[in-house]
DNA sequence: CCTATAAATGCAACTTGGTTGCACAAAAAT
DNA sequence: ATTTTTGTGCAACCAAGTTGCATTTATAGG
């Protein structure tokens, strides 16, 4: 049985490297979008370089294997394509307190009804809020103040 | 009858300097978010400095006067925060063709349900697609790519 | 109205995410 | 085994955004 890494990129005929593989085995552990950054951290000491995470990633978004999101600090998140409908990726949450940022796979995510004559191609949704583990650790009083007027 | 950026600046009790007036009016009267550059542009050859720019709109965002949305180019783009309800402002769409990013402020946005023990502060939507106009212009090809697998 | 002071601005230098050009290395096609 | 095509690493670069500090300005208090 063949490792899952070596699958995807058989899947979309993507040549087999040290690099892609690499990323690949990272984001297939990762339980949350990760930054090139993170992505280089977590194979460590003999990560690919720089330039080589990012060329790789954008061919693998090219192929729909992986997702990229934007997230609240200008710096772009990876993720693999999975639990993605035809016209949308699961929502993402990130909370305001310890700014964590997790996928949530599971949660309804009904379409956006659009005006008539726009065509949609993809609906991402990114919720801001408290996650249950900050929820329990402490009854913030900032969080009122993130709200938006109105 | 005063000046509506003067109004707004007083209603969160911020100094009326020439700086915050002349970025106000830009947001003003924008039909979509804007860059930091492109309100540079708007005001013209006194514009404020950079920092100033930045410096204020943080200061905006802070009283909520004005939203931040990170659109699909790792650029921070502001608006004011109008048609914005207590948790979500509205959806943005932006056409894959002409790049053009537009409020959506008439769309019907519903809440997406989290699962048990996340608390909702904010939802944002972004949308991908084609717009009316480019739709019209031409019956592309290239849009099938970009969906999402599955 | 004038002055003191707290806040806002401008500038330059810096940080950081991301890109580009080019020489070299490694897959895979023959 | 060799050629061709593709991928990689490096260094230099670009652009968005931030920081420290000196200067200016709005406004409150006399």
């Amino acid at each position: 049985m063949k490792n899952k890494a070596i699958q995807l990129l058989e899947s979309v005929h993507l040549r087999q490297t040290a690099p892609r593989l690499a990323i690949l085995e990272v984001l297939l552990a990762a339980k949350s979008p990760l930054t090139r950054e993170q992505i280089a951290e977590r194979i460590g000491a003999n990560a690919p370089n720089k330039t080589t995470i990012y060329r790789t990633l954008t061919h693998l978004v090219d192929k729909n294997l992986v997702h990229q999101a934007y997230l609240e600090d200008r710096t772009a998140h990876y993720e693999l394509a999975h639990n993605c409908g035809k016209h949308q990726c699961h929502p993402h949450f990130t909370c305001n307190k310890c700014l964590q940022t997790q996928c949530l796979t599971d949660a309804v995510a009904p379409m956006v009804q659009l005006p008539q004559g726009f065509k949609m191609q993809r609906q991402q949704i990114h919720i801001e809020g408290i996650c249950p583990d900050c929820q329990t650790i402490n009854k913030t009083k900032e969080i009122e103040q993130m709200l938006p007027i109105q």
